[in-house]
DNA sequence: AAAGGTATGTTGTATTTACAACAAAAAGGC
DNA sequence: GCCTTTTTGTTGTAAATACAACATACCTTT
């Protein structure tokens, strides 16, 4: 575990903690770590939860798979991001998604209670990992309503606006690059994959954006007419 | 304040807690009341959190308005239930939806910093509210969750399937009643009001299901053929 | 009981989507 | 370079939806 300490320091979880305090709450978190390959699955739809987990190296994908084995990549998880903290509570009930690797994975799990039962005397910075750990929690949260508003679109057109206005939003620039191929986008948004490529097209044609690969621009002016009344929200 | 302990002892956030221990903590959670008649604005999209809010009395409607007007109910609060505790971290930026009165209401607002910050001294019982607090927002989170999958349908006759059959699930009965009436119902799952109510008549005339009003009959048989691929992920 | 308002159901049409099948382009292996 | 595989773009058709307009049922008030 010492060897994700330098990492776990750069982390949401424990910002504001020292490494030396890390070290010491690794063993009182019953820190533990597990690698998986490309492809494996991290966490199955109908397990129970395993605790908070964190992804130290790679990238995972939570996934949701239907009865007719429709896919839907609901989000995606970087290094440094937690995933599964949603399933400790003892009333929780069985895990409703697939979490798999999308990448050569790292993934380190903690102990969730010995996370919320503050201990004072060993760990001083206890107070500053929940903190931490309900911040981003919560932003998690908001990231979910977010994706609400993307699907609450009712067509395809302007989920994909919607989504890309936010994205050229959310890093500051109007030419961005998203996290999914066409496939992994059009099961981001749920929506079909060849009509949403058209969609795309027909909005390149018209100047709205234009794009290659997962690098897209949006037209700053076009941007302002279809989706600025969403800017005020984030 | 006072009066609101009976109510408060009943509620997911301070189970476990005692009266007594609960009215020493009113104070040192900076706990204050307000009332809203029905149609009022709790919060608006925009605004900054105003820490912990729990519903006392009453109804709100957490919804989504886009630039267009296009109103959708993203969630309702019912008695005893928290909001707007994903906007107090010092990032979190502003409230992204409206918070509406459905009915005449009564709302707590806790000091959230106080809430995360333990105090030992004052309140024994400070731990039990922090893992309450994080217990509660997982579960709004597993929500948030089950909507996207409502929402990650394609049709509306499958979107209809899948909340009902996952309400009848969480009500424990075949029979059961819905919080929504159909216009309400149709902004819930972003469709069109006449589509859906069309979509329900054709279900309710193939056997599906039948309903009066918000009190909805699904038939075991059909809920098999058309849903059970979900029944296993909640 | 009548009137007015609201909620719900019904129908037709233009638009949009899902789906399938295929074409073109890009990426990777040898 | 050549082949194979994967990704992306394109097109046509059947199906589903949004929208509007209206009919009916229900509720509330007087």
């Amino acid at each position: 575990m010492k060897e994700f300490i330098h990492l776990l320091k750069k982390t949401r979880l424990f910002f504001g903690v020292g490494e030396e305090e890390i070290a010491l709450m690794l063993g009182c978190l019953n820190g533990t770590a597990r690698s998986y390959v490309k492809g494996e699955y991290v966490l199955r739809q109908g397990e129970r939860g395993r605790g908070l987990a964190l992804l130290a190296r790679g990238g995972l994908h939570i996934r949701k798979e239907d009865y007719w084995g429709n896919l839907s990549i609901l989000s995606e998880i970087r290094p440094g991001e937690i995933f599964g903290e949603a399933y400790v509570a003892p009333d929780s009930g069985t895990f409703m998604n697939d979490v798999t690797a999308s990448e050569d994975s790292v993934v380190l799990f903690f102990d969730m209670d010995k996370v919320l039962s503050v201990c004072p005397s060993a760990c001083p910075f206890h107070t500053q990992l929940i903190k931490n750990l309900f911040y981003t929690i919560s932003e998690r949260n908001r990231g979910l309503v977010r994706k609400l508003g993307y699907m609450s679109r009712r067509t395809t057109r302007e989920k994909l606006l919607s989504y890309l206005s936010d994205e050229a939003e959310r890093q500051n620039s109007s030419t961005f690059t998203i996290p999914f191929n066409r496939q992994q986008l059009a099961d981001f948004l749920s929506v079909d994959r060849s009509a949403m490529s058209n969609e795309l097209c027909k909005m390149r044609d018209q100047g709205i954006l234009a794009f290659h690969k997962s690098e897209f621009t949006i037209c700053e002016a076009k941007m302002m007419d279809a989706s600025s009344g969403e800017s005020g929200d984030y």
